[in-house]
DNA sequence: TGTAACAGGACAAAAAAGGTCACATTTGAC
DNA sequence: GTCAAATGTGACCTTTTTTGTCCTGTTACA
């Protein structure tokens, strides 16, 4: 029941991207240093958000990462799905797996409603949003 | 970011007490054959629940299980938080264990904002409403 | 005293998380 | 064309967590 270590790096990493964006392209060996996180680790974190459309990484001389899409077209939501995979599903009494008798499971709804309230949350703030309202950019240009 | 399959042998036990309360004790081996729960392992689980002051149990010939408080003072929140403990606790992106400065950290509000919403309904229903509000008896009944 | 129940600790197996490494591939510059 | 800079990929390893099992108490009642 916590973000895994994966997720928390993967946001990080989306930040910083988020943050640098005018600045043009970005090393996974900048972003490692920059953010204490392992450099092979990251970069298979970094290939899953690649994989997920969130980043466009191009390789060779001059290469690197920048984000895919816009920084404010990309929420929390979709960075850590995009590691841990769609969150909360499965959790249910009937048995493993299929709960579509949700007559009788009487857990089911309210885990739907807080699982919708948890993510909504999670969905209604962009990378932009995050990086402009905190001292997150000159922090991190300074370290 | 799920649920672990303690927890939800948890609430399923949980809910068993709840349902059988007017019918007094349960035995451990009654609700794991119910429930379809490694008996040994839910003897674990339930040391945990009354541990944590849910479950009142009694030994020897004719002891057994039962909710420690009504069941419309144990909500799925309780249950939860006695087996995994504090839910969501120390997950930030500042470094290691503290998120004090919370003036350079973007997530943290929008983490404690989105867990706070999800708990909250978590706690808001009780065992009792969990029960009344559907088939679950009959259902269990007949299994 | 015997039996039916829970309590608790040690331990084991399996799965997941966290991380490393070697090598492949692409790209641009010389 | 070759070299160096960058990511891509798969295999692998280690540690931690989860999911149990088992054995030995302990309590209580008949």
């Amino acid at each position: 029941m916590q973000l895994s270590r994966a997720g928390e790096y993967a946001i990080r990493a989306m930040l910083h991207l988020a943050a640098t964006s005018d600045e043009g392209i970005s090393q996974i060996a900048t972003i490692s240093k920059t953010w204490a996180i392992p450099e092979s680790f990251l970069r298979k974190i970094l290939q899953s958000l690649t994989k997920a459309g969130l980043v466009a990484s191009s390789r060779g001389m001059g290469g690197g990462l920048t984000l895919a899409r816009p920084a404010d077209q990309i929420t929390l939501l979709d960075v850590i799905e995009a590691i841990e995979g769609k969150i909360f599903l499965n959790v249910c009494l009937t048995g493993p797996g299929n709960c579509e008798s949700s007559t009788w499971c009487p857990v089911h709804c309210v885990w739907h409603e807080a699982q919708r309230s948890f993510t909504d949350i999670l969905k209604s703030k962009s990378l932009k949003d995050l990086v402009i309202n905190s001292d997150f950019k000159e922090h991190f240009q300074i370290t």
